[in-house]
DNA sequence: TTTCATTATGTTATACTATAACAATAAAAA
DNA sequence: TTTTTATTGTTATAGTATAACATAATGAAA
């Protein structure tokens, strides 16, 4: 978990974490919420959760997929009959997890991943494998370069970012 | 047209062109692909031309608008009936153009544009603008430099890319 | 030229992704 | 408690994209 590459200190495989990682990070993610006063409910906790133990990229349906499974097997549902879980339930919680930057959106697959390094909104690319699925993120180098590139050079403002490699990763060549 | 930025070679507006410049990039789009062998259909010009004449990004189905209004026009209509462009029309002729190199597709805001510089598939970072919808086609170092670090460094081949920072062009801060 | 094969476009239907608007509920503050 | 605010539920719909098959146009072969 966390590879560091030999090459780059800032390189990440973002998912296959261990039952003990997801726990931790669920208590890391607690105590940001709570250090920064916002609410880490028990659906944005839930959400955050299926993130993080996916081992691949998950769409915001997917998310609604298994929401409503999950509610099927609670205690209290003896109906049998699936709770309905509609799509703002799940996006107003991924915007959460974005804002506190737990997770990452992958735009051009319309998917969300884990961040590796929660913290303060940062700038970083991801490499995206089309056939295992994996991916990498980065917040190396070349992506800062990138980023000065535009705000020094040509004078850019820069908001928000997408940089997004997709391909086949090494163990897939 | 064809700006070019004091401090990089490869920056450029992709939109705002003249009626000259749009018929002088027909012309050069007709014989490159007459020289690759594939047809440059009534459609595809068609489409390429309102690629061309926007002055910001254009999205599929503002293209599907502007051609159910372009036929309405057409010298055979006397109805007066709208008639009908159906998504894949477009989107047909958006892939052609895009395997062509003639225009980019910005995936952030599912939107397309020319390409500056119309050739082989080339990897490029754009900078979108919030407030002027403006864009900047960059090629130049930065760019090349994230791709080599993918794939010398990390191992990772890359197919296709998508890099687009969004926020604030100099003129308009 | 006629026939055949190929490519392009038309057409219908539908899948997938995302948000608006308002109601109900739960939590925090007064 | 009461009030206020934040969160979640609910219904409806907007926006983006593709599958599958029919028709038409083009280019190549006979």
């Amino acid at each position: 978990m966390f590879t560091t590459s030999s090459t780059c200190e800032h390189l990440h495989d973002v998912q296959h974490f261990t039952v003990h990682d997801i726990t931790e990070r669920l208590t890391a993610a607690k105590e940001q919420c709570r250090a920064s006063g916002v609410r880490f409910t028990p659906l944005r906790q839930q959400i955050y959760q299926l993130v993080l133990a996916a081992n691949k990229p998950v769409g915001a349906y997917d998310l609604i997929t298994q929401l409503q499974q999950a509610r099927l097997l609670d205690s209290d549902n003896e109906s049998g009959i699936a709770k309905n879980v509609a799509p703002p339930t799940v996006y107003r919680s991924l915007e959460f997890l974005l804002e506190e930057g737990l997770i990452h959106q992958l735009t051009s697959i319309n998917a969300y991943v884990p961040c590796c390094h929660p913290r303060a909104q940062h700038t970083a690319a991801f490499l995206i494998c089309d056939q295992c699925q994996r991916v990498q993120e980065c917040s190396s180098l070349p992506v800062q370069e990138m980023m000065s590139f535009a705000e020094q050079d040509v004078g850019f403002k820069v908001a928000r970012s997408v940089i997004e490699l997709s391909g086949r990763c090494q163990s897939c060549q």
